[in-house]
Parts: structure tokens; C-alpha cells; sequence
DNA sequence: AAAGTAAGTATGAAAAATAATACTATTACT
DNA sequence: AGTAATAGTATTATTTTTCATACTTACTTT
């Protein structure tokens, strides 16, 4: 009873109840996908390079490890982003495209490419 | 002398030169600022709520701790993203909002969002 | 026969990111 | 006197990422 109308008060005072999670942020959903250090940079290549080849991106995308590599693509190929087409060949082929999922985050991947070509260019300047 | 021709032949099959790194791809360029798993999530949450106070942004941002939220706050605050403007009350009071150049990757930000509203929505109806 | 090629797998170690917990200061309110 | 509020810091633990290295297969070239 002493405390009622402080807990009025409590009810009252949530103005905002924006909440930032999977369900209510859609950025926070797109992070589930395009989280972690390579995702965006191999989608990327793999955009730019079409068909990549493993071999190809290995050397092509400078710092990574042949097993983030791997485990990077089994990733984006699991989550329908990237589909792999393996040549039975010897030695062996695997090439990797974007699939229509894949692609549609293409303007994510070029917004990005825009203001990090802009960032670079004011880096630049202020040289 | 063997070898010559085989040098040779190497050097004329490097048809693609393309290399992804810090200089030259600009969507790397990109994931030094906005690489992490919370940049993205905290930039949308500060531009929707700004001016954002801490203990809101802990809230709702659903998953980070204190010491992540401080921690990311921090580095978003050297790399010129967001500002801080502490109010001397007691209790303290600080404000959180977007610089300039945190207005500059919006468009990556909301087009993140676009994205992650349509990747839901198709996710739903496949239920 | 040895080395090279392509696309990996397997394993253990190291480093980085993230989380959990306890603690701080100052003031107002009960 | 005890509790709450705000915006943190400090410390340790846990988890996730990343790296380094060795190994595999089957065929070709030296």
C-alpha cells in the first residue's frame, strides 16, 4: 500500500519502449548474418570475382587462413548466401557464386564499398 | 635456365590481380569502424533514440553488459561516430549522439534495416 | 622418383571478444 | 540508517575467433 503510488508512477514513466533484439531490430537480424570479420569482405569478392574459386579468394583476400576460409564459406553456403559448385576434376575445381539471396545484399555490400571509398579519400587529405 | 619458361608462363597467367585488403577494397575499409558484433546494433540504437543515455542504451540493447556497452561506447567515441556530453548532476547524466560523420554511415545502417525487415518477413511466411 | 597442384580436413594453440561479477561516487528519498 | 539511481571501473572468467602446422587425394609435370 506505501508503495502505490511510486509504482503508478513506474507505469507511467516508460516513454520508451524501444527494445533492440533479433525480433524488434532488423539490424540486428541482418548482423546474424553478415556478423563476424570476413562475411562482408568475401561477399564481396566473391561479387567482384564471380565464379571465385577457393584458391583464387585464398590468395586474393589478404590476412585470411585457409580454414576461416573454409569455415567462412560452409557458413554463407549454409545461410543460402553462396552456392558451390564443385568440378569433378583432377585437380580439383570448386567454384563459388552468389545465389539471388546472396545478392540481394549486394546493396549492403555497396553502400559500404561507397562510404569506405569516401572515408579513404578524407584519410587521405587530411595527410 | 631450366626454369625459364615456366617463369615466364606464371607471370603471363596472372590474369587477375584483384587483391582485397585495407587499401584496396574499400568494403575492408569499412569493417575497421564498423566491425564487432555491437557497432552497427548501437549506431541504429543511438540514431533512433538520440539523444541516448547509457543506462537506456542498456536496457535495450538486449544481450550486452555494462563493461561491452562502456567498451564499444568508447571506441565509437575515438573514431569520431558518436558524442558525449556529460551533464555534472548528481546522479551523472550523459548523452550519447551522432556526429557528422556518424550520420554519414546511416545509409549503410538503414540499409541494413531494409534488409533485415525483408529477410524476416520471408522468414515468417515460410513458417 | 620427387615435387607440384587444388581444395580441402584435422588438431592444438593463441589471441581476441564477450560476459559476469563486484565495486565506486554522490545525492535524494524513506 | 538503509536503499535507490546513474554512469561508470576493475577484475576475472568464459567463449569465440583466429592462427599455425601437418596431413590427404589423385593426377601431372619434371
Amino acid at each position: 500500500m506505501k508503495n502505490n503510488t511510486i509504482t503508478v508512477n513506474q507505469q507511467f514513466n516508460e516513454e520508451k519502449k524501444i527494445v533492440f533484439d533479433e525480433n524488434s531490430c532488423p539490424v540486428t537480424a541482418t548482423m546474424q548474418v553478415l556478423g563476424g570479420k570476413w562475411k562482408c569482405i568475401l561477399i564481396n569478392a566473391i561479387y567482384i570475382t564471380s565464379p571465385a574459386r577457393f584458391g583464387e579468394l585464398k590468395r586474393s583476400v589478404k590476412g585470411i587462413t585457409q580454414s576461416m576460409l573454409t569455415q567462412q564459406l560452409r557458413e554463407l553456403e549454409d545461410d543460402g548466401i553462396i552456392s558451390r559448385k564443385i568440378y569433378a576434376e583432377i585437380p580439383p575445381r570448386v567454384e563459388y557464386t552468389l545465389t539471388d539471396f546472396g545478392l540481394s545484399l549486394s546493396p549492403i555490400i555497396q553502400t559500404m564499398a561507397e562510404w569506405g571509398k569516401q572515408y579513404r579519400l578524407n584519410n587521405e587529405s587530411k595527410k
